[in-house]
RNA sequence: GGGCGGAUAGCUCAGUUGGGAGAGCGCGGCCCUUACAAGGCUGAGGUCACAGGUUCAAUCCCUGUUCCGCCUACCA
């Protein structure tokens, strides 16, 4: 009826079909129930499924399927992202096989291409999810580029423009000369290479001597205006405002004063090449000097650079440095320690390079994504970001948004070519409007004079009005009334600032509202050396093998139980491994219960049955706690502190404990006993169930749905069933107390039994001094001890006499014995004994000295003296026992 | 340059208001006890990185040091 073993392979798949068929994932616009919001991060189209989006989802499906079991109208809305530059890159490696290039194609036949390769592996990441079990409302899925969500972005673009925070202009900004693009300051990844630090001379105009210039990238000296000091510094200022001559070029260019220059630094004195840096572009902008572009877009030479033109920058370098060696005007070169800007998407060396871009301000967006989270609205979990965000927001630059690729939402600005009036010439025949105008509203030119901008907005403009463009927004729709602002967004730290900040940036913006109430970041996955996993270091896991190797159930367990708060995870694959025995655990302890419920057992919810048997009742409490403990640390994303306390109490109080002593129940001859245990079985076995959907939710449907009809009676499925709660069970301090004596008797026989290491099949027998209080205890639940300590015939009594060969086990208020005819060794037993003396002492002589200080018994609280008291006085009656033990061994052994 | 985090059993890590440390894996021993050998029972193993300070009491709070990781920056 039951398998021996769980196989996921089998279940998975229905399971999750049957979910689907029955809209149990889908959210309502309009409901009682109070609602419960996530926004899926929505991975790039690119991308296939890697373990920390596996991380992310299953953290997301915990707090989704928990709060749409604890009754909330739970929406998790799935969709993923176009990915500009990425998407481009890898379609353009496509066509690259096929001998085709996007120039070929012209833009449009590249976007239709584009958009066939989206339609073809782009749902790949969403078919993965799913694998995973995610419980997304699929009917919600949004992409970037939907309708809905490119008017929303053209929407923000106008408001922002015509509000004065997005203007175009000539910088600087990151330029990636193979992705041909503009990228974002956060686009770069900086990371330090071993340089060098080129000396150049710079001979004056008036040929006496030469100033000292120190850079490391010397070939921008073909764009040199200016030599810079600062105004301070005494070595230089009698040269300021005197003329040299640029080697090579033989340009003339001033030397000027400005604050800017550090005169510790090389010389002191600067080369200033306004077109290839950003700070002397700022220096350019003060002093009024010339730009020249010196590179195209390739990353080449330009005209500008004589006859240097054409070459590839690094090996104009060499070239510059060659001639200027020649020159006699290079004075020296010192290894240097620099750090390098490349472009995430490609790692090629990012150039800072002077063109016209649009930008976001975002100085006056900052401000209140910083008080929104200052003042508590929205809750940075763990806290410890707050600080990063707070950094980033406070030293906040505007925002480069335009890009020079095809995928992705053109940007929604014409351009004029006939500007026929002053007004059009006013506005510099500039139109920006949120659809494409039929005429020129300045000055009437017809449709086919307005040429739209060239650029796509940067990938993470779109991204950042997620939360409320995926609802409906800027229609008032009822989901965007009902779900916004959004409970939690689940991320990584990678993208704190990519996209949580400016989501929120945005969001209070336009919605006046907070995205999301909680920002819950958890850890970053690193293979089992804690390296990063990366294609190239070929370390990758891929979760779909994990899936199929162990099933997801496991792996999601698996990702849970190691994501604390605040710390990367180590991922290894005998982890999973770990958590698979646990899922067989869970599969065993069913069946067996299963196996053991026939026609005549009356199912009854447990709160109706009268004669709970100590084990009934300890397990029932037990379980109490459990539940309120679990829904404690949900509550409170401690993740990793669920999966150990269910996995804490499925295993070790449920199965190792508790199905044990059921067994005596199951197995005997008292019918109500016997009632009491199956239903206690099934009720715990149905909590535990539902308690672990969330984390697992194949196996714990696929048991469930075999449960007995009546435990199914509420619901169809168990991921619509309740979730339980504290009040589900009762707490029982009594009967835990008494099960603490119990389980320290079997405790006590198992230790002697395992440390003399006597074989299960020797028969022994137990005898069990005892205070008259324990004794009744013992009495009634004497079936359990000789169960589950494996002895036949107990005694238990207030003076019972030690045999002689008997070894000894000493617990609060019992002395256990355990007469070993024939096979004891009163040597041993006298060591064992003194050993464990030995080992109490320690911990007994830290709390005397404890005792003996006053100021302790003075300043500490009165409950922790008090703790200390009877701690200590317990050490001291067990070293008493077992030393009276040992002298009548001793005594014996003559 | 600034900031953050980590250092606890052989390994991987928990440890939430400071009261002398836990788990999983691994290791030793005894077991195929009829749900599970993907199992049961049992045991060994730790000056909680180092040095100070606060406190009756510090793995936990404060300061400093060393090593490791990460983020950030207009270090030419």
């Amino acid at each position: 009826m039951i398998e021996k073993s769980y196989n996921p392979k089998e279940v998975e798949e229905k399971l999750y079909n049957f979910w689907i068929e029955n809209g149990y994932f889908r959210a309502e616009s309009r409901s009682e129930k109070p609602p419960y919001c996530i926004v899926i991060p929505p991975p790039n189209i690119t991308g296939s499924l890697h373990i920390g989006h596996a991380l992310d989802a299953t953290v997301q499906d915990i707090l989704i399927r928990w709060k749409r079991m604890s009754g909330f109208n739970a929406l998790w809305l799935p969709g993923t992202d176009h990915a500009g530059i990425a998407t481009q890159n890898v379609v353009e490696k496509e066509l690259k096989r096929q001998g085709l290039d996007r120039g070929k194609l012209g833009r449009d036949g590249f976007i239709k291409k584009v958009w066939e390769w989206k339609e073809e592996y782009g749902g790949k990441i969403i078919y993965q999810l799913k694998r995973l079990g995610a419980s997304c409302d699929w009917g919600r899925e949004r992409f970037t580029l939907d309708e809905g969500l490119s008017m929303a972005v053209r929407e923000v673009f106008v408001r922002l423009y015509e509000e004065g925070l997005i203007y175009r202009g000539d910088y600087i900004i990151n330029w990636c000369p193979r992705c041909h693009t503009a990228i974002s300051d956060l686009e770069v990844e900086h990371e330090e290479h071993r340089g060098k630090l080129y000396y150049l001379k710079y001979p004056f105009k008036d040929g006496r001597g030469y100033v000292i210039v120190a850079t490391t990238r010397p070939e921008t000296m073909l764009g040199d205006t200016a030599v810079a000091v600062n105004p301070d510094d005494n070595r230089y200022k009698n040269i300021v405002g005197k003329i040299v001559r640029l080697p090579i070029l033989n340009r003339e260019i001033p030397v000027i004063a400005d604050e800017l220059i550090d005169p510790s630094f090389g010389t002191g004195a600067v080369k200033v090449t306004p077109a290839h840096d950003p700070n002397d572009f700022e220096i350019a902008r003060r002093h009024g000097l010339s730009f020249i572009k010196i590179m195209t877009g390739d990353g080449r030479m330009s005209e500008e650079a004589g006859h240097y033109k054409g070459q590839d920058r690094f090996k104009c370098r060499e070239n510059v440095i060659k001639d200027l060696k020649k020159l006699g005007l290079l004075s020296d070169i010192k290894d240097h320690i620099i750090s390098l800007g490349q472009c995430y998407r490609c790692n090629t060396v990012v150039e800072p390079y002077l063109s016209k871009q649009w930008f976001v301000k975002t100085k006056p967006l900052a401000e209140d994504a910083i008080r929104a989270v200052m003042d508590g609205r929205i809750n940075i979990i763990p806290s410890g970001w707050r600080n990063s965000y707070f950094d980033w927001m406070e030293n906040i630059k505007d925002w480069c948004i335009s890009r020079q690729i095809w995928w992705g939402h053109r940007i929604p600005v014409w351009y004029c070519q006939k500007m026929q009036n002053a007004k059009c010439k006013m506005q510099n025949g500039v139109i920006v409007s949120r659809d494409a105008p039929t005429a020129c509203p300045y000055c009437d030119a017809e449709a086919a004079a307005l040429k739209q901008d060239e650029d796509v907005l940067d990938t993470w403009f779109s991204s950042a009005l997620w939360p409320f463009s995926t609802l409906g927004w800027p229609d008032k729709t009822q989901d965007l009334k009902t779900f916004y602002p959004t409970n939690v967004l689940v991320t990584g730290f990678d993208i704190l600032f990519f996209w949580v900040a400016r989501m929120v940036m945005i969001g209070l913006k336009f919605t006046g509202e907070i995205p999301f109430k909680d920002v819950y970041i958890h850890a970053l996955i690193r293979d089992a050396l804690g390296q990063k996993m990366s294609k190239s270091k070929g370390n990758v896991v891929d979760p779909i093998e994990m899936i199929e190797t162990y099933g997801a159930d496991a792996f999601r367990f698996t990702l849970t139980a190691f994501a604390a708060q605040g710390r990367d995870v180590k991922f290894a694959v005998d982890k999973v491994e770990g958590y698979r025995h646990f899922i067989n655990k869970i599969w065993n302890a069913a069946r067996f219960i299963l196996i053991n419920i026939t026609e005549e057992d009356e199912i009854k919810p447990v709160k109706e049955i009268s004669c709970l048997s100590l084990a009934d009742r300890w397990i029932l409490s037990r379980l109490s706690g459990v539940i309120s403990d679990v829904n404690k640390s949900l509550e409170e994303y401690r993740f990793n502190d669920s999966a150990n306390i269910l996995y804490q109490f499925i295993w070790h109080e449920f199965c190792d404990w508790y199905l044990e002593m059921a067994k005596s129940s199951l197995y005997g001859d008292d019918k109500k006993t016997r009632h009491a245990a199956i239903n206690t079985l099934l009720h715990t076995l149905e909590m535990s169930l539902s308690l672990l959907h969330p984390f697992m939710p194949y196996i714990t449907e696929k048991l469930w749905q075999s449960l007995p009809a009546p435990r199914r009676a509420v619901s169809k499925s168990l991921c619509i069933h309740p979730y339980p709660r504290a009040e589900d069970s009762i707490k029982d301090e009594n009967a835990e107390g008494k099960m603490n004596t119990i389980m320290d008797a079997i405790t006590g026989i198992r230790t002697i039994r395992g440390e003399l290491n006597l074989s299960p099949s020797i028969e022994l027998k137990a005898m069990i001094k005892t205070t008259n209080g324990t004794k009744d205890i013992l009495n009634e639940n004497i079936v359990y001890i000789s169960k589950l300590a494996r002895v036949k015939g107990i005694e238990i009594g207030e003076d019972i006499k030690k045999p002689d060969d008997a070894a000894i086990a000493v617990k609060p208020t019992m002395e256990i014995f355990v007469p070993l005819k024939g096979f004891f060794d009163a040597d041993a037993e006298i060591k064992r004994l003194e050993k464990e003396i030995l080992k109490i002492e320690e911990s007994a002589s830290f709390i005397r000295k404890k005792l003996a200080n006053r100021e302790f018994i003075g300043k500490a609280p009165k409950t922790v003296v008090e703790e200390n008291n009877t701690k200590y006085e317990e050490f001291i009656e067990k070293i008493q026992k077992i030393q009276e033990n040992i002298e009548k061994l001793k005594q014996w052994r003559k």
